[in-house]
RNA sequence: GGAGGGGUGGGUGAGUGGUUAAAACCACCAGACUGUAAAUCUGGCGCUCUGACGGGCUUCGCAGGUUCGAAUCCUGCCCCCUCCA
């Protein structure tokens, strides 16, 4: 790699915009000042190959820096994956067989390169140095730290007092991707704030085995469209890159208006004065968040799809969220194959309902009706054997349509 | 090697022989309200039959057993955790 860099006049951009700690903030801005290819690490686990707009803060920052002519050096963690990590506490470790570490691998690079760059981008896998490790190497590098230094990290420290496992490999976990470190000689290394601990046992490590300790880069953690807890996939509060664009722009909708500055700010390049600007007019209630928020789920789709893909989900949204018209495009069933058929059943063979007892009671809670080509809205009773026409469409609900056809 | 605690519906978690399809809370679904969202209120939330009333079936780690009746008692098995050594 050719060291074409460039060292911005205004720091700010990067140090603090979407930032949640740098450790050492003054030794990064010094490394940034070198004017030299800085080696940022980025580590994942092929455990869970989904990649959300959580991740996408941390990644949009490795993507200012390569425009900047840095270098990222992508680690495949397909030896941690197998133990698990440790941060925010859940102890479940799937062992995963190679060719699902090679597809999750896989499927997770298609993701990150839609926001970081391929061609500044090295990929590393864990395998090329774990795989040859013996005995000894685990020895030499487990002899270099306590269990006592591990134990005060807060997901241990938490665990132990309430008397829940802590399972060795676990404690392995930071100790091999500090290792990582040591082999790739980042000078950098990028994560959320729940993963401080990790980055800096490989900032210790790099020390102790003569290297320039790295840069510890945190990200803050984006809240989940609930609007209370960390976007996860687990939680089902999460916003996926390969969202489709109606299904993107709709939950970028249901996020609750308090968020909506801090999405801009970390996942936009929109200007922080205008994201001032519109916390001023949303608090002195001069502007309607909604416009903003569309506005957010309008760009961020854009991003990840196009911009004509955008703006039919915005249309989409507009008319069956808003005006609770039906969307354009819904599935269809023949005439034919479920004209016979009673209402309830209609609901559970078009997969409206997911079991006849779900269909009564939508029907009960009057969230089923039938809507003619005319307009004209039909409501319906449990048992009943619609007429249905070519044309009809039957709504469940909010969002559950299917329409009749020839 | 020894002692103890535990496995309940998507989650947390109550329930120690019938009044328990199983409290409560969360999540979720629907309706009302609504300029998105939130909040609030109402209803629902195993499967199945019924327009409804109501019935049937399956469920509390797994397999057996006791009993008119078991998530609850007994036996065996599997799994998890803690402590002592």
């Amino acid at each position: 790699m050719t060291g074409q860099v460039q060292i911005p006049e205004n720091l700010s951009a990067i140090t603090r915009r979407g930032v949640s700690r740098i450790i050492s903030e003054a030794e990064f801005t010094a490394m940034l000042r070198q004017g030299r290819p800085l080696r940022l690490k980025m580590g994942f686990d092929p455990s869970r190959p989904d990649i959300h707009l959580g991740h996408v803060v941390g990644l949009r920052k490795l993507r200012q820096m390569q425009d900047l002519g840095h270098q990222v050096i992508l680690i495949v963690g397909d030896w941690t994956a197998q133990i698990g990590d440790p941060s925010g506490r859940s102890a479940t470790r799937t062992m995963l067989t190679h060719a699902e570490v090679l597809e999750n691998a896989e499927s997770y690079m298609r993701q990150f390169f839609k926001v970081v760059d391929r061609e500044r981008t090295q990929v590393e896998w864990q395998s090329q140095w774990f795989g040859e490790f013996t005995l000894a190497n685990v020895i030499e590098l487990t002899s270099r730290f306590t269990v006592n230094q591990f134990l005060h990290r807060e997901d241990f420290a938490n665990r132990y007092a309430d008397n829940q496992p802590i399972a060795i490999t676990e404690l392995l976990y930071p100790l091999m991707q500090a290792y990582d470190s040591v082999v790739i000689e980042s000078d950098v290394e990028f994560g959320g704030t729940d993963q401080m601990f990790n980055l800096l046992v490989g900032r210790e490590l790099q020390g102790m085995m003569g290297q320039t300790p790295q840069q510890c880069f945190m990200m803050p953690i984006l809240v989940g469209t609930d609007g209370a807890r960390k976007m996860s996939k687990s939680l089902d509060n999460y916003v996926a890159l390969e969202e489709p664009p109606q299904d993107m722009y709709g939950k970028l909708m249901s996020l609750p208006d308090r968020l909506i500055t801090s999405y801009y700010e970390y996942l936009t390049d929109v200007p922080d004065a205008d994201i001032a600007e519109m916390q001023q007019s949303m608090a002195s209630e001069t502007a309607n968040p909604m416009d903003f928020k569309k506005g957010l789920a309008r760009r961020i789709t854009a991003a990840f799809h196009d911009a004509g893909a955008a703006e039919s989900a915005e249309t989409h949204f507009e008319q069956v969220v808003q005006r609770r018209d039906l969307p354009d495009a819904m599935p269809e069933y023949r005439l034919a194959d479920i004209g016979d058929l009673s209402i309830n059943r209609l609901l559970t063979q078009t997969g409206m309902a997911s079991s006849n007892a779900e269909a009564r009671r939508l029907i009960g809670q009057g969230a089923v009706e039938i809507i003619r080509s005319s307009g004209e809205r039909v409501s319906v009773a449990a048992g009943d054997a619609p007429a249905l026409a070519a044309g009809d469409v039957l709504r469940a609900g909010r969002r559950r349509f299917a329409r009749v056809v020839e």
